[in-house]
DNA sequence: AGTACTGTACTAATGACATGATACAATAAT
DNA sequence: ATTATTGTATCATGTCATTAGTACAGTACT
């Protein structure tokens, strides 16, 4: 079971959620992965939709099938780092240009990190 | 003319920007917006899916609309100003979470926040 | 040899979203 | 009074996401 955000297609969030454990080193490089059946019934999806996530990551060359012995993350560890990095400056940087937009100046910005960061 | 995320509902994208706007003092409080069919023509959107994102902002008590006369921000400051800390808490608070799950921990985003800052 | 499991493919049904095209009632402007 | 503009409502259509159900081909295991 998860929870999902309605107002997004499913095998999206699906998507960041794998590539969030992977990045994370949950899922380690070269590691197989639960079957597609087996991961739709965790999240409570429809297999299909499963499959579509999956192959979707699939193309993005962070996961590879084996037609018959399941799927696997994949073990380029480079490729994997580039991509938390990658990750990590994408949502940085949307949060600066929102922030910006609400009129949040660098310093406010800098203070209102540091609070919440505090109560956490 | 705008940029749409084909993943999400316009709808919903279209609320979020003028939420925006009314946040950042775009629009300040009290002002009259342009009418359905201008908006929806500025964004290059249909006029129901206008409609639609600004009837939901009125659920929200954000705009308010006279029968014939047009469209208007809220008067309540106050209203708008909370509405500004709190998208910004939750902004920063996602983030957060979302960088600590990819094993970023408060020195190292603080330093990637640094120096995204200062490409910007 | 046979069984179970793998990814994969396909069809059909349903619902949400978006668009196009009208239409109406109430008010402002002329 | 007439006209234009306002928000609002409705209907039809097309696309996409999701689910359900079924099936097939290849491999591992017994």
């Amino acid at each position: 079971m998860y929870d999902f955000d309605s107002n997004r297609p499913i095998y999206i969030q699906l998507m960041d959620h794998i590539k969030m454990q992977i990045v994370a080193g949950a899922f380690s490089a070269g590691s197989k992965l639960a079957s597609v059946r087996d991961l739709a019934s965790d999240f409570g999806v429809n297999p299909n939709t499963m499959q579509r996530a999956l192959s979707e990551l699939e193309r993005e060359d962070l996961l590879f099938a084996q037609r018959t012995s399941g799927r696997f993350v994949t073990a380029d560890q480079q490729k994997i780092d580039g991509l938390r990095k990658q990750l990590a400056t994408e949502y940085v940087q949307q949060l600066l240009e929102t922030m910006k937009r609400m009129g949040y100046g660098k310093k406010d910005l800098l203070s209102l990190i540091q609070s919440i960061m505090e109560e956490m």
